[in-house]
DNA sequence: ATAGCCGGGTGGTGA
DNA sequence: TCACCACCCGGCTAT
């Protein structure tokens, strides 16, 4: 089976800054073509990187929502990394507060992320992490789940794992166990005798079941990732 | 004059930051209440404010997480803003891709908007421009605080209890399930059924089948603390 | 809900 | 069968 690479394209104009052989050097593909729009492409995600004098010039020439709007309309992923000592120029300004409404604007309107990075370095970390969540097969959030035990003794784990269960707590848990016996008890029990001898109420029991009971199948985000 | 008032609650706890001056000299009107969650909260926008220090620590503690967790699932619209040197505590960090992993994390998968700030002051200049952004659209007036319902799948719940297994993470939780079709039927397997129709190892089988018979008591520390 | 590392489990290989 | 070994995977840990 052919392991998909991790790979990112990268803008041709990018070639110089370096990042390129950054990411290489990590074990990354990259590959340069000439993008309309991003710098850097990952996936669904488009990246635009813009040193922090760039960017902040670029409040007042209004280039920078021309561009933004364009991107935003391309992509529905799309990343900002304005790179370098951000304070510095941005001291400098006879007006910060016009600073602020832009990354206001970018951030809420545009619903942009944008990130801060402080040189090429970063970039490349920024855009390393990124490619390896994106090839990542990962579930997506998960229910609140109590941790699991760190090393723990077996009446951790044990509780750790009722608690797994919706609707059920520390204090449950600890009812549940101490009157059923064991992890196996309780997960083989019916509801009713969740009910009856593990002393919780008929809706925690019926919901408990049809969990227990429900047939698994791969919900829809992961069979896309699976193909 | 009768117009609506620009207004900001903030959280008592937030008094001596200064920034509440501040904002009041910029001629917005904050009232200091106790907020269960976030430092400000402007309309339908929850601001939570995080020194940098305090932000790359939490990192790692896992308390940012909590925090995060809870705060997604209360609010729409929430702005973290991370206030001081970025750098030079980052610059302290082992692996600084963790940095990045989590704040992709944060903005990606919990569309949580990230500001940095370097100072109290210009916390509050993002403040009020915020303020003022929201109160210039007064468009219809929204619930203050905006629920954001999200419930896991049932396949993600199936997936967390037997991800609670010891020696199961994702991906055998999946051949898990995938194999023998319910949480219940894997709790209700036997060593040999769990190693050959659940396809895994004997070792990890034998653990599971123990850690599931293993009758229940509590453990040592539980029952000094309970005499 | 991170990323990196490590120790141990798995399963395939060849003898 | 068995010993070996390369990969896979889950869990710990970091400041």
């Amino acid at each position: 089976m052919a392991m998909t690479r991790i790979g990112i394209v990268a803008d041709t104009r990018e070639a110089t800054s370096g990042i390129p052989g950054l990411l290489r050097k990590g074990g990354i593909a990259v590959e340069m073509k000439r993008l309309d729009v991003g710098d850097y492409v990952i996936a669904q995600y488009a990246v635009e990187r813009k040193t922090a004098r760039d960017f902040i010039t670029s409040l007042y020439t209004g280039r920078l929502f021309d561009q933004a709007d364009r991107i935003a309309k391309s992509y529905k992923n799309f990343l900002l990394v304005v790179e370098g000592e951000t304070q510095e120029t941005l001291a400098g300004l006879k007006n910060p507060r016009v600073y602020w409404g832009t990354i206001l604007a970018l951030a809420l309107n545009l619903d942009f992320k944008i990130f801060f990075t402080f040189d090429q370095e970063q970039t490349a970390d920024l855009l390393y992490v990124l490619a390896k969540r994106v090839y990542r097969r990962r579930t997506a959030t998960k229910p609140l789940l109590a941790r699991k035990p760190r090393m723990g003794t077996t009446s951790d784990w044990q509780l750790a794992i009722v608690e797994g269960l919706p609707t059920i707590g520390p204090k449950l848990a600890e009812r549940l166990l101490a009157s059923l016996g064991s992890v196996r008890n309780i997960f083989r029990a019916s509801r009713l005798e969740l009910a009856l001898m593990g002393r919780i109420g008929h809706a925690r029991a019926k919901q408990i079941q049809e969990l227990l009971d429900a047939r698994y199948r791969r919900d829809i985000s992961e069979q896309a990732r699976l193909g």
